[in-house]
DNA sequence: CGAAGGATTCTCT
DNA sequence: GAGAATCCTTCGT
C-alpha cells in the first residue's frame, strides 16, 4: 500500500518539490504511472512561466494558492499540460513532463512519454483545474515504490537536471536546469 | 468580440 | 535536427 502525499509535501521550495515528485506515483481513477520528468516554474521573475512578472490571470489563478493544487491548461489549442502548484503563497509550480505507466500495454506504447501524450493517456482535461490533490477523490499522489528502485527510493545519482524544453523565447531563463528527470529512464521525452 | 499565441507533436529531410 | 501544423483558450479592446 503506498501513501498519499500529504500537503506538507506541496508546501516546501519549488526546486525541491520538483526533484521529489521524481518516482511518485500518480493516480487518476484506474490509470496511475510513475513520475519521471519534471519541470519548475518559479515566480513573477521566471519569464517561461505563465505568471512572469506576477501577472495574474484566469488561467494561472490557482498557481498563486498554496501547494497541491493541479494547474492544467491546454496549449496549441490541442494538448493539456498537467502542472502542480508549490509553495505557500508564492506563484511556483511543477510541469509533469512523463510519466512511467503502470499499464502494460501504454508502457509498451509509450502512451505518456510527453507533456501532451500524458495528460491524453490518463484522461486530464479542464475538469480538473484547481483539484487538491490532498482532497480529491480522482486525482492524487501516493509515495512511489516501484519494483526497479530500491527501497522505494530513487538514488540521488539518478536524478538529473538539465535545461527545461519548448521555451525557446523565455531567453536567458530557457538555460535554467530547472528541468529535472530519472537518468536513463526511457520514458522520459 | 476578435486577434494573437502557445510549457507540443509529428513528419520529413 | 529542424520546421510546420493546428485550434482552442486567453487576453485585450
Amino acid at each position: 500500500m503506498s501513501e498519499r502525499l500529504g500537503r506538507q509535501f506541496y508546501t516546501r521550495d519549488t526546486l525541491q518539490v520538483a526533484k521529489d515528485l521524481l518516482g511518485k506515483k500518480l493516480v487518476k481513477g484506474d490509470k496511475a504511472g510513475f513520475i519521471v520528468e519534471t519541470e519548475a516554474y518559479i515566480g513573477p521573475q521566471d519569464k517561461a512561466a505563465h505568471f512572469y512578472q506576477g501577472k495574474k490571470t484566469e488561467r494561472n489563478k490557482v498557481a498563486f494558492k498554496q501547494g497541491g493544487f493541479v494547474y492544467i491548461y491546454l496549449c496549441y489549442g490541442v494538448h493539456w499540460m498537467l502542472n502542480i502548484t508549490t509553495d505557500k503563497e508564492k506563484p511556483e509550480c511543477v510541469l509533469i513532463r512523463a510519466l512511467e505507466p503502470l499499464d502494460e500495454k501504454a508502457k509498451i506504447e509509450k502512451e505518456a512519454s510527453g507533456p501532451g501524450k500524458l495528460t491524453d493517456w490518463i484522461g486530464l482535461n479542464k475538469d480538473f483545474y484547481g483539484e487538491d490533490l490532498v482532497e480529491s477523490e480522482r486525482l492524487w499522489l501516493e509515495k512511489g515504490k516501484p519494483a526497479c528502485r530500491q527501497a522505494g527510493q530513487i538514488k540521488k545519482d539518478r536524478i538529473v537536471s538539465g535545461p527545461r524544453i519548448g521555451i525557446d523565447y523565455a531567453e536567458e531563463w530557457a538555460e535554467k536546469p530547472w528541468r529535472f528527470y530519472i537518468k536513463d529512464n526511457e520514458f522520459v521525452s
